[in-house]
DNA sequence: AGCTAACCGAGACGGTACGTCTAGTCTTGCG
DNA sequence: CGCAAGACTAGACGTACCGTCTCGGTTAGCT
């Protein structure tokens, strides 16, 4: 018989990948379309015509989808190029990251994942080893102008690392992610040389 | 006269105090026993022997509520006592913070709110204007360190103010909030002096 | 005094009769707009401007309230009129009552305290104890018919009386009162000469 | 396996009739124990062990439960049979709706039908129909003693059949179900011969 | 080639919490 | 001291999702 129905079948005692793609692209949309709140596994099933238990076998919570859908997002990978100065480095990783969650999409993801983190351990582990991780690789441009002689040998460049994205966090949490050059500047301005007058 | 019964009645057309009270004392209690998740109008209704009409009745929502819960712990004043350096003024007020955050109480709550405030819009507003007054308070301290000669003038004060906070945030939002003193010094060096290497 | 205002003041310690007469209206209008289910004291109160405990004062509970609703209209009163022959006075009383619950104002009072009646103790015993004197007085045409040698002289009263009324109230409950001449005739033709075929 | 846990699962993507079985069976121990006004889902479904979403997906009101409970109750089937006498088969009809009622149960329910009526249009409605199909079954009582020539040939039997059946009801809905024999004979005398005197 | 094991969509299940409604009680402040 | 007003506790209402379960059907891969 002619397969005309909408509906995916099983292609046998495998995860079928087209339902996966189906409920991740579903979950995306429902969470852009209805933010958190909105963002229910029933909603998600019913989306992707999936059956809830399909959703439960491979995610073992909201979370875990949740994190999923961010990971899937993620290829627009921040890429530390090197610009061959430390201030160049830096303003380019601030701004990658602004403009990933200037996206509605990324920054909506991002803001449930650290929201969903704060009641359920599981996504604070995932979200605090991914944190880690990019600090790490944030870390590789101190490291590299330390390197150039640029930065201070004594700076610690897991907190500077740190310093940045929390700069951005706090942004994306309280909605004002939209910063102009000027405030952009002065945040590095502050980061390189300090409150200190050096007059003093 | 003495309170025999466990029931509150009402006091005429007009708010009862001891009931504001009780859901106050109560919601508190609920969020630290259960957690966010834990935290429903419900529990909070039964806990403090009130009906939840009166809860609704004053808090809008159970944002609302998180909000004002936290607002009455933070009467723990954070004082912004003038040390007489910058450096000295800048550590207390990180140190205040940390360590109200680590209270199990006061830190679990903030952290409900933040995470509800990505959500629901109403909680979000309500925080940022709650953020946008710690900030200028905080801001007092960079003022008077501009005006000791300390500070560089053309810092920005609620830029250096944000720094420290969402320092702080992150530390809270991924629960790292336990740090040695020399990481704080280090955080605070790179705050008063820059990552510039100052040989190069 | 000009009542301006659409508050009432008291009047002393004393039952209030204005309060009274605006209760009694305001419980009439809220039965007959919203029905039994819309029938609420909240309700009543609002449209009365009254308070609830001026209600509760003098109204033990919601039943009597609608008992005393009905009573105030049953100053339609059936009569029971002698016409002469025992059918003109039966057809007289049935007419009676179908027309006085076919207007819809005591036609639905006497409905919801029917209903009333079935869960409430107090309401039943008022029922029963109009319902009785009701067929006590209705049984008067039929001891005035025995009198005039037209009735059978061992026919029970009370029990043509209720046979009557309980035909009337299966119509009214549910909701088939509206009949023809003819079927009220056939009524009639078989409370009078019974089922038996006089043929056989 | 043998099942332990006291808990009913879902048997897949179907009604479950243990859990329509169990729905019912609490509905009515909780109106027989709590009457009309202790009938409350909420009761029904913690007796039932069920989740309250399951009563509200099968019966769409209070009501359409309460006349399911009826409707089961009901198969103590009134079977009209045929006592060979017109007089007979009367008897037996307004005994067998007297004893039905006389247990608590169901006549305990029927009354809350009625009440729920007046109320409720839907209730309404069912209970219309039901009625009209017990006239019609009763009818045919009528229409046997027509045809057996003991009963008037124009004595319309849905008439006949409603002043048996609201005679009941009368007695039920004002709690005098309780009849002596006289009593009932006196009135299937009237039924029979009517009132009018044979003398005159 | 048949059997089995795991997959699939669908949707019912027992629950919990939601935010609203009404009941009936109580107190204030005005007159 | 009665009145209008309205807050109080209590708890039912009907709805939305939760995470689990079973159904009936499908297909791949092992026997």
């Amino acid at each position: 018989m002619v397969e005309k129905k909408p509906t995916r079948r099983s292609i046998g005692a495998q995860r079928n990948p087209e339902s996966e793609a189906a409920i991740l692209e579903a979950a995306e949309a429902v969470l852009l379309e209805g933010g958190l709140s909105g963002f229910t596994i029933e909603a998600v099933a019913k989306r992707a015509h999936a059956g809830k238990p399909t959703i439960y076998r491979w995610w073992p919570s909201k979370a875990a989808l949740l994190l999923d859908v961010y990971h899937r997002h993620k290829h627009s990978n921040f890429t530390y190029i090197d610009t061959g100065t430390i201030r160049g480095d830096l303003k380019d990783y601030l701004l990658s990251l602004i403009d990933a969650w200037r996206k509605e999409t990324t920054g909506a993801i991002f803001r449930s994942l650290v929201a969903e983190a704060q009641a359920d351990p599981a996504t604070s582990e995932a979200l605090a080893t991914y944190m880690a991780e990019r600090r790490r690789q944030a870390g590789d441009m101190i490291r590299r102008g330390q390197a150039r002689g640029e930065v201070r040998p004594d700076a610690e460049p897991e907190i500077v690392t740190e310093m940045i994205a929390a700069f951005a966090w706090s942004r994306l949490l309280t909605n004002r992610l939209e910063m102009n050059e000027a405030e952009i500047e002065a945040f590095l301005d502050l980061l390189l040389t300090g409150i200190r007058n050096p007059q003093a």
